[in-house]
RNA sequence: GCCUCUGUAGCUCAAUGGAAGAGCAGCUCCGUCCUAAGGAGAGGGUUGGGGGUUCGAGUCCCUCCAGGGGCACCA
């Protein structure tokens, strides 16, 4: 038992905490719906930062907690500078862990859903976020996911959502399909199983229309985005230039097209590769002989058994089988024996293509596996920029170093002049593209091409807990869409469907849900795959908007008021999946009209991950930190102040190298700094303690540029020097009556705001700040950050070096207006600086007033 | 293998080409019946190695080493 009245003179987080938690339930701090707005409030400018939604899989745990301190931090931040700013908060509610909870447990996925979701909302309450818990949205109320449907109706409407038969990639665990994105060195990306390949019908999202825009759009992200992550979305798209060429196939009517980067190496094309995998391999190898016939069927069965990963392992010998069939090269004319070969994509360009092995090396690989020819067609020791090559006698006495491919095995694919190439002879790489070009266009038999490495998005799942598509299939099977104004297409209840994987959609069974009619009466049934989760969150940042608007997915006003977000805060595992699918469909509700922006997220900040000993937590591993054991051991702002301290955002951090007792201490000392202010509330602060303001004022003046930067634990450790500064005047210095004290301490008060907002509160009050009248208006949150004084940013006088031949000499007291001049003459009429120059000669004299002179001399 | 980022005090990080610094931890001292909180003080560096440019390099260039990340049979 401790008493109320001591309690209150020492630093007790909880207390602290249950002090002001009522308070901020009540006040709603951080509302922004235009009701809760005051006058002010609206006209203010406005921000948008947006924390990544989390999937509410139990409790939040330490990822989260770094997230939402560092997200929360720059929301706080903006308020501070004047800014209304929306920073709202959901969950990705739909998804798989729900369902395998389900067939674990037996539990109702919807019912575990809700009760992790209302446990992670109380934590992030208890944490302090500073959301605006009146725009919650869960993607998986049908209030939300009736626009997902509405998103594909319109794409639908446009040709953007197609079905197609595809070789899809396959989760044997998960029991459905993945898209590409999910696909991580040939393992699902969720649960680690190998993909497999199934040959299904599916939706797709047309993503690739839009490859060129996804691609080209990041250069306005330019330095706005990690670049990390501008580069893996480039990868990703991977685009790629060059040329098709469509080359006669003897014995059939129609040419085969191959994609090319080299098109200048056309005429050393020795032979033709296709996918075993494609339907032109099956097409050309069913029209030869019986022999090839078989020899291809069992290379494809052999094919086909490999996994992903086998397939992509590079080192692998190449292995193949020939045709029996021939090509004609459309300049020359040659013969080009036609080999099905697994190294060769069947998905990827026109699944074939023209074999140059001396100047590609796969292609030389094969070609000397098989015994096939290797023809020059540049010969890369030529020189190609004019410069004149140097030949020493030593060189024309020793025999040149070959380098025919054939016999290096080193294909070449410098830069060179053409050879052996007929009219592109003597031209160098770059031209040659160009004329072959030309060449072939003229012919009508080839043309400028690009291809992109980037699939369309393949968005049906087999599963249940997710948004059903809202298609039914007519008698005769034709695609009918659900009109509009039947949407939603509801999710039937959990009860008595069987969720265990089969590779159908456990929808399938529902009879009730499946037996529909079309809008003209005649019987149909549903589709029954559910849409793949990225869709909900590739537009959830503009359903916070109005999440409670009934009658459209988000209103255009409130997108032109808020939106793009200004500042997007979530991990890296992102970057690709969710961020891409963002773009895109941003960039499609610009095309239809809904959006005047083509990129959803301004900027972005990717913060690391929590990490102990050096390895990522997980349960198997057994070295879990458990998020709601720190906060009861430490106190919220602790962790808090903890996650923006341990050092730049995006590095990993690992809880083993942190104190958060450190940060603790330093809370409590910070606060009892409040308690010892002894001056009044309206004191002058003109009168404090100059040396103290100037150190308070610098602060001022430096942290907005560091925050702005994302360098939070830079910020922290200024903040640290001002306490220590404070605690100096008030100890042995003027005392904690001086007005410099209060200026200083409530400036900490307000930079503590954004790391720890429960201790600056009552820091706030303690001060006398805190107008109890004046609603929300009253709390540190918008007290609003103070402006440096410039006069109290230069000094007085600082600190010139002389130095001489590199050397520091002398040190000069000076004014820091100072001229050249005269702080040359300063230099030079110093004893220190005339012997380090002992009468020599000086050749040079540099002087940056008012910091340095730097005399050279003739040694 | 290719591309890219990062190497500064024990740890985490600062430093428009101009004196190598801060916070934390550790150490010493004060304080205390004891412990802790609290306070005072000092120490700690080949800025990963080597070379170059410069009056001057942690910073720019080259090279090597180490670590992280990305890509990798994409024609």
């Amino acid at each position: 038992m401790s008493d109320s009245i001591e309690n209150e003179n020492e630093y007790d987080p909880h207390r602290l905490e249950a002090l002001w938690a009522p308070v901020w339930d009540e006040l709603k701090p951080f509302a922004t719906l235009d009701s809760e707005l005051s006058d002010d409030e609206r006209a203010r400018p406005r921000k948008y930062i947006l924390d990544m939604f989390p999937y509410p899989s139990g409790d939040l745990h330490m990822g989260h907690a770094e997230v939402y301190a560092l997200g929360d931090v720059v929301a706080r931040y903006w308020r501070q500078r004047g800014f209304t700013v929306l920073h709202p908060i959901g969950w990705d509610s739909f998804g798989l862990p729900a369902e395998n909870a389900a067939i674990k447990r037996g539990a109702d996925p919807r019912e575990w859903t809700y009760a992790n979701i209302a446990q992670q909302k109380a934590s992030m309450k208890r944490y302090a976020a500073s959301f605006d818990w009146d725009r919650v949205l869960h993607t998986s109320d049908p209030e939300y996911y009736q626009w997902n449907q509405w998103l594909f109706l319109k794409m639908y409407e446009k040709g953007l959502a197609y079905r197609k038969a595809s070789w899809v990639n396959w989760c044997p665990n998960d029991q459905t399909v993945l898209a590409n994105e999910q696909v991580v060195d040939g393992a699902c990306e969720r649960c680690g199983a190998t993909a497999e390949k199934k040959k299904l019908t599916q939706w797709y999202l047309k993503i690739t229309d839009y490859a060129d825009r996804l691609l080209d759009d990041l250069n306005q992200l330019e330095g706005r985005w990690p670049s990390k992550v501008l580069t893996m979305q480039r990868n990703w798209i991977g685009r790629s230039t060059g040329a098709d060429v469509d080359f006669e196939i003897e014995g059939r009517r129609e040419p085969v097209t191959v994609f090319t980067t080299r098109p200048d190496t056309l005429y050393g094309a020795t032979f033709m590769v296709v996918a075993p995998d494609s339907d032109l391999a099956a097409e050309l190898a069913s029209g030869s002989t019986p022999e090839v016939r078989m020899r291809f069927q069992a290379y494809l069965d052999e094919v086909q058994k490999k996994t992903e990963i086998d397939r992509q392992d590079t080192s692998r010998e190449k292995t193949g089988v020939f045709l029996d069939r021939f090509a004609i090269n459309p300049v020359n004319g040659e013969r080009l024996p036609i080999w099905a070969a697994d190294y060769v994509l069947a998905d990827y360009g026109h699944g074939a293509v023209m074999a140059v092995p001396a100047h590609d090396q796969r292609d030389l690989d094969f070609a000397r596996a098989f015994d096939l020819p290797v023809k020059m067609v540049v010969d890369t020791l030529a020189p190609v920029t004019g410069a004149i090559p140097v030949i020493t006698p030593e060189m024309l006495e020793e025999e040149p170093p070959t380098i025919d491919p054939a016999v290096t095995g080193e294909a070449l694919t410098g830069d060179g002049r053409m050879i052996n190439s007929g009219p592109l002879d003597g031209l160098s790489k770059n031209n040659a593209i160009k004329r072959v070009i030309e060449l072939l266009d003229e012919r009508g038999t080839g043309r400028a091409a690009k291809t992109y490495r980037l699939r369309d998005w393949l968005i049906s799942r087999q599963r249940y807990w997710g948004t059903p598509i809202p298609i039914m299939y007519d008698e005769d099977g034709r695609e009918v869409p659900v009109p509009e104004d039947q949407l939603p297409v509801r999710l039937p209840d959990a009860a008595g469907i069987d969720m265990k994987p089969k590779g159908t959609s456990p929808l399938g069974g529902v009879e009730s849900f499946v037996s529909t009619t079309t809008p003209d009466g005649r019987p149909a049934r549903r589709d029954t795959d559910t849409m793949d989760t990225f869709v909900d969150s590739s537009w959830y940042f503009l359903r916070f908007l109005a999440p409670n608007d009934d009658t459209q997915a988000f209103d255009p006003r409130d997108a032109e008021k808020w939106a793009p977000v200004d500042q997007y805060v979530g991990g890296v595992e992102h970057a690709i999946l969710h961020l891409l699918y963002a773009r895109f469909i941003t960039k499609v509700l610009f095309d239809l009209g809904y959006v005047s922006f083509t990129e959803p997220f301004t900027a972005l900040l990717n913060q690391g991950m929590v990490i102990l000993d050096g390895a990522k937590m997980s349960k198997s591993k057994g070295n879990l930190v458990y998020f709601t054991e720190e906060l009861d051991q430490y106190g919220v702002d602790a962790v808090r102040l903890t996650m923006a301290f341990a050092g730049p955002p995006e590095d990993d951090i690992d809880w083993r190298d942190v104190s958060v007792t450190g940060s603790q201490k330093f809370l409590a000392r910070a606060w009892r700094l409040s308690g010892e202010v002894s001056s009044d509330v309206d004191v002058d602060f003109d009168e404090g303690d100059r040396a103290l303001r100037r150190v308070t004022h610098r602060f001022l003046a430096e942290a907005p540029g560091l925050v702005e930067a994302f360098k939070f634990n830079v910020v922290v450790a200024r903040t640290m020097e001002l306490v220590n500064a404070i605690r100096k005047t008030v100890d042995s210095g003027p005392g904690a009556g001086d007005p410099a004290v209060r200026e200083a301490v409530e400036a900490v008060t307000i930079a503590l705001s954004l790391f720890a907002p429960y201790t600056a509160e009552d820091m706030w009050h303690r001060l006398g700040r805190g107008d109890a009248a004046a609603g929300r208006a009253g709390l540190v949150a918008f007290a609003g950050w103070r402006k440096a004084d410039p006069t109290l940013l230069v000094d007085d006088e600082v600190t010139a070096v002389v130095q001489v031949d590199g050397k520091v000499r002398e040190r000069l007291t000076v004014s820091p207006r100072v001229g050249n001049d005269e702080l040359e003459a300063l230099a030079l009429a110093s004893d220190a600086v005339q012997r380090a120059i002992g009468g020599r000669e000086i050749v040079q004299t540099i002087v940056r007033a008012p910091k340095i002179v730097s005399i050279a001399t003739r040694k």
